[in-house]
DNA sequence: AGTTTATTTCTATATTTTTAGAAATATAAA
DNA sequence: TTTATATTTCTAAAAATATAGAAATAAACT
């Protein structure tokens, strides 16, 4: 597969998960507070429901959009700033 | 409402528009070639059928990312570089 | 006026996505 | 080793999206 097509698979995947407002939202805020668990995104979110949560950070990880760290029993999710770079630097702003 | 939510909004609409493999081939195919008719970009895409087409081609230009002319019988649509540059630049290289 | 070409709208169907409850897993603390 | 907390996976239902054929609209040409 050529470069450019890798890209673009890579580009559709990132966009398809920043196109829904509940994961934009988790990428902005990311990306003001360098770095949430799952319990603190959750009680700014409010309205959604763990399994939700989890759902879509999967996707915005899969996507290489976000990076997770574990520690303990928590898990940090934070924006991969190289990935925002080149896709989406609106994040960023 | 606030600038920010109206542009997050308006992220909401561009990156759901380009999360999708056949929109963004559009969009990467005008941000190449500058502007294309439908009938052009059908014969590039090849396995669309116009009526498809077009109902990508509207999803792009309601979000603000692709603006058209008219010229006859023809419509032409094009990448709005300004949109693109705010919200994915990735398109306009 | 009638025909051809370009594009859109209508309609319906198939597929994908979003959502969340319940159950499962993992880690730490008591 | 039980309990509590954090997060994910399983499952299913509801909602949204993609697709294209057929009919409609629009402009240009005969």
């Amino acid at each position: 597969m050529s470069e450019d097509r890798a890209d673009a698979q890579q580009a559709v995947r990132i966009f398809k998960a920043l196109g829904e407002p509940t994961r934009l939202k988790i990428a902005l805020m990311l990306s003001d507070e360098q770095k949430l668990c799952c319990t603190s995104m959750m009680s700014k979110l409010e309205t959604v429901a763990g399994s939700t949560l989890s759902h879509h950070l999967k996707q915005l990880t899969d996507c290489g959009l976000l990076d997770l760290r574990k520690d303990g029993t928590y898990i940090y999710y934070s924006v991969n700033r190289e990935v925002a770079h080149k896709f989406a630097p609106y994040l960023l702003e």
